[in-house]
RNA sequence: CGGGAAGUAGCGCAGUCUGGUUAGCGCACUUGCUUAGGGAGCAAGGGGUCGGAGGUUCGAAUCCUCUCUUCCCGACCA
């Protein structure tokens, strides 16, 4: 393990000395404009677009591929964890979410609601015409419409827990929206589980936290605090949230994925009741937990740097791409040394020989901008030598390595480009956590424009959270892990050994 | 939803204030030749209902009204 640290402390020198004497792959840097070089990380890697409709995202292709990849790592998971997929409605009715009215409130402001379901030709134009009686929600969540089968579906303590998870799409009307990060509609999967027993149901939303711990930490490596929500602040009608909250490069949290102990709110408000072991007639004890495509927004503003994308390995699509270096005269054996590069790969090794008639230097440049971890320029020279001329994406440096060096040590590069890319990211994102003492310390932080979490005391008390509004920050979580010291509340001035996390988020 | 900016070729932009030949430039794209491993050069090409609708005018990318979309700052954001 330490070498392996060794090895990416050397590697992140050569980083900064690269960054600082280069030419880079995109026009703008993270350090100039944040929110420009963002989007330019997208179309740089043709992640995705803005569609014809207001907030909507088309996800191309090669954004697509990363979410597939993350679908896949975490639904074995759920299965593992004993989850069975099932799909449910888009549309609910409008007054099912009336049964629960924190839950209602919660949604209302950005629900989109069908209030028609025909066009009619009217004076060369499409007018909506049939009327519904009841308007129908477009799902920004499916709680109610889950649970209203849940409680068709329990009978006896027998049939508990019901274990489900889907993968769909919602809909939140939001006011102001970017690509990924929020949407009008996004895509992500939604756990929602019944139990027999609150205790069961309260292990069950702790051990889905842990999941997406897992997930976004160690599978991801992005840099992330787990930890429970503030009362105030938690997921409308729940009992307890559970948040994982990332840092991004400019220091802002984002939420990436939260798990929710919702009690037996949701089962009263829909009738999931069963028949205990003592005979008498129960409600359940329900969760549910979800990760959106908002994670890529995550990934993207964890480890992309001033080339564009850089991705895990566990969900690039490609781990390696080769580029043949054409040139008229033996362009067939150029071709014939690339595909034995390729079939000489461990299987676990994902890599597409690119001979796309395009220049090889705009390719590469392509590549560079999509994260790919290893870049082969295959050319005469190779051909020639029997070498791999091999540019890694995090270091951007580039080196020739015999071929079956190259083979065999491919693995290994790869693991060390997943440590060198968690790394970089947990080492800036520590060096960005300032312990504070007091709301004049905080002020004095925030208002000099520094950037970062902010650990400090807090009471736990919805008192005074305005004093956060001017530094427009927010209460990001209470993170699990707790110095368990007793100190002074920055908001109330109360005795208290709850730490928080105060930050900008997005 | 409030304040600001902007929509002209795939991308980035000029032209709009002060209405007037056939709407231009760079990159990208096509063809040819010459070159090649940190983003080629030269030459010749292709690609546009100037976001949309309506109006003013002999004439609208340009002026007016409405509308849609995007970006930034706020408010909001399980």
């Amino acid at each position: 393990m330490e070498n392996v640290l060794d090895f990416a402390s050397v590697y992140c020198k050569q980083l900064d000395k690269r960054r600082s004497m280069t030419r880079h792959a995109l026009k703008t840097s993270r350090s100039e404009d944040f929110a420009t070089w963002y989007q330019e990380v997208i179309t740089g890697a043709d992640l995705a677009e803005n569609a014809n409709v207001r907030g909507c995202m088309v996800i191309k292709p090669y954004g697509y591929a990363i979410w597939e990849r993350m679908q896949r790592i975490l639904d074995d998971k759920f299965k593992e964890l004993g989850h069975t997929n099932a799909y449910f409605p888009l549309f609910i009715p409008a007054d099912l979410f009336e049964r629960e009215a924190e839950h209602v409130a919660g949604f209302a402001k950005e629900m989109a609601i069908v209030t028609h379901h025909r066009l009619e030709q009217k004076d060369g134009k499409l007018v909506p015409a049939g009327e519904l009686e009841t308007p129908l929600a477009v799902r920004p969540t499916s709680e109610m419409i889950i649970g209203e089968s849940m409680a068709r579906w329990a009978k006896s303590y027998r049939d508990l827990p019901i274990l489900l998870n889907q993968w769909c799409n919602v809909v939140r009307w939001e006011m102001r929206t970017r690509l990924f990060l929020r949407t009008a509609e996004f895509l992500w999967q939604e756990g929602h589980t019944a139990h027999e027993t609150e205790d069961e149901a309260r292990k069950e939303a702790l051990q889905m936290h842990e999941v997406y711990k897992w997930f976004i930490c160690d599978v991801l490596k992005i840099f992330g605090i787990p930890g429970k929500k503030p009362e105030y602040d938690k997921f409308a009608g729940a009992v307890d949230t559970f948040t994982v909250e990332a840092m991004m490069q400019d220091g802002k949290a984002l939420q990436a994925a939260t798990s929710h102990y919702l009690g037996q709110n949701f089962a009263k408000a829909v009738g999931i009741k069963f028949q205990g072991r003592d005979g008498s007639l129960q409600y359940a004890h329900t969760t549910s937990w979800g990760l959106s495509t908002r994670i890529i927004g995550g990934l993207i503003m964890s480890h992309s740097d001033d080339d564009g994308l850089n991705l895990p390995s566990a969900v690039a699509p490609y781990h390696v791409v080769i580029i043949p270096m054409i040139k008229n005269e033996n362009s067939r054996e150029i071709m014939e040394y690339c595909h034995k590069i390729k079939s000489m790969l461990p299987g676990s090794i994902r890599c597409f020989i690119d001979a796309k008639e395009y220049s090889a230097q705009n390719k590469k440049w392509d590549y560079v901008r999509k994260g790919i971890p290893f870049i082969l320029e295959i050319g005469n020279k190779e051909v020639d030598t029997g070498d791999a001329c091999i540019t890694k994406r995090l270091t951007m440096e580039k080196q020739n390595m015999p071929l079956n060096e190259f083979v065999s040590s491919i693995e290994k590069m790869l693991a060390d480009h997943d440590d060198l890319l968690h790394k970089s990211n947990s080492d800036f994102c520590n060096s960005r956590i300032t312990q504070v003492s007091s709301y004049d310390e905080l002020y004095a932080f925030f208002k000099s424009g520094k950037t970062g979490f902010v650990k400090a005391k807090w009471s736990g008390c919805a008192s005074n959270l305005e004093k956060l509004d001017e530094l427009a920050i927010s209460i990001r979580c209470i993170p699990t892990e707790q110095s368990g010291t007793i100190g002074k509340c920055i908001l109330t001035g109360a005795n208290t050994t709850i730490d928080a996390i105060f930050a900008k988020s997005y």
